[in-house]
DNA sequence: TCAAGAGGCGCGATTATTCACACTTGGCCC
DNA sequence: GGGCCAAGTGTGAATAATCGCGCCTCTTGA
């Protein structure tokens, strides 16, 4: 039983360090930074952890680097509205491209949300990066037809709350999966939340606002500065 | 050093498994179940964790007592809508019930984040007890007034959604103190949130929908019933 | 033949849980 | 009142499993 040690040298077909990083990336969105083993990564990838040593220094190591590539496959769409003039029509694009990036790609959201629940580390700079423009005042925002968002200081917040419908319809989409008995990422599902969420912000933006109870004007905090 | 047996042994002054409930709620929302252990659970009532054992008879007794507490705690509202003719009023005032009991207590929110996202004891009664209900059609909401909310099948998603963005605000919460160096909640930003989500709903009960682009009636699927 | 990469072994720490035991306390009998 | 026992609640020590990780050997494709 001991001398096993013939054959199981397969060499991997694919990138291992790539394999890896996939393993990782899977693991760590579902279960969080602590709860995750190095060893069921290794596992996953059909490895002895140790192994995994030769690809990637420590475990947090590992960690970062499936931060990173997630972060830079969002980076692009997120730039898309960082310039120009933003009309109706491209916040709505913009709604939806966020919506198929993460219905493509779940596991930012997720590893995000283990971030903001439990910490874990570059938790600091992972916030820096991915949320603090969207909590930025943007002027481009503060122009008729889109007023219930500019007014009264609550357009970061407006912001943000669209961001979270989104990410939190992928971080609980396990739940939606008990629920219905139907893959929450398949076609039918992204287009039903497709048109909730444009519904959502259609409404919004149709809407005066005057007719809510006045609400105060919540004085701008502490860490919120006009956009660069 | 060995005969420490003389002082030390002070009895609880509340009760002590009151006292560990509070501590593993605390714990168990911000890490999660796996990544808690009971030495940390122990370690913050101010007890080593054999005796612990005197009070529950494992970690998933504890934890599955610490979602009972939880639950009871948000039984009664989460009824209040049950009966009766469903208003606009009375719509908002659900929403600010919710909003208000989530940021009183925050921890069962991460909970059932935390078991979205990974599972563990308990999470299958967990979705039936608390987000079945909501996946259920209500006939009371198909009335004019309603009507973007209760038309092409949405209405289900839709009250996800506006729970989900309640929730998700608590989830992020530790990101909105590090963004804004403020207590996400405060007085201040528990008024914020109110006016945000109450804009958000009275927005979609006034929406009329023909505007947006004609998305697909998105066919009922399987799961969803007629209530009760 | 050579280096990259996989595995075996093992260390020290931490995990959940059990055990034997100490101590405090409330109630009971005398 | 004093004596006494059972129940409740605390402890340290011990167990087996698992953790992250370093060391060293061996296999394998080029």
């Amino acid at each position: 039983m001991v001398n096993t040690a013939s054959r199981s040298r397969r060499r991997a077909p694919g990138n291992t360090q790539e394999r890896i990083l996939d393993a990782a990336e899977a693991l760590f969105a579902r279960k969080g930074y602590q709860a995750t083993s190095v060893g069921e990564v290794a596992g996953a990838v059909g490895i002895r952890s140790p192994s995994l040593y030769n690809h990637f220094r420590n475990k947090e190591a590992l960690y970062r680097a499936v931060l990173e590539r997630l972060l830079d496959r969002f980076a692009a769409p997120m730039e898309a509205l960082a310039h120009g003039p933003i009309t109706e029509e491209r916040l709505l694009d913009w709604l939806d491209t966020i919506v198929r990036m993460h219905h493509a790609n779940p596991n930012l959201a997720r590893l995000l949300q283990h971030a903001a629940l439990s910490g874990g580390p570059g938790t600091g700079e992972l916030i820096e990066r991915f949320f603090r423009p969207m909590m930025m005042r943007d002027p481009r925002l503060e122009q008729p037809g889109l007023r219930a968002l500019g007014e009264s200081g609550l357009q970061p917040w407006a912001v943000m709350a669209f961001n979270n419908l989104v990410m939190s319809y992928v971080t609980m989409a396990p739940m939606y999966r008990d629920l219905l008995g139907q893959d929450p990422f398949g076609e039918e599902a992204l287009e039903r939340q497709l048109a909730l969420v444009r519904t959502l912000l259609l409404a919004v933006l149709r809407f005066d606002g005057a007719a809510g109870a006045g609400y105060p004007p919540a004085p701008t905090p502490s860490g919120i500065d006009e956009k660069r």
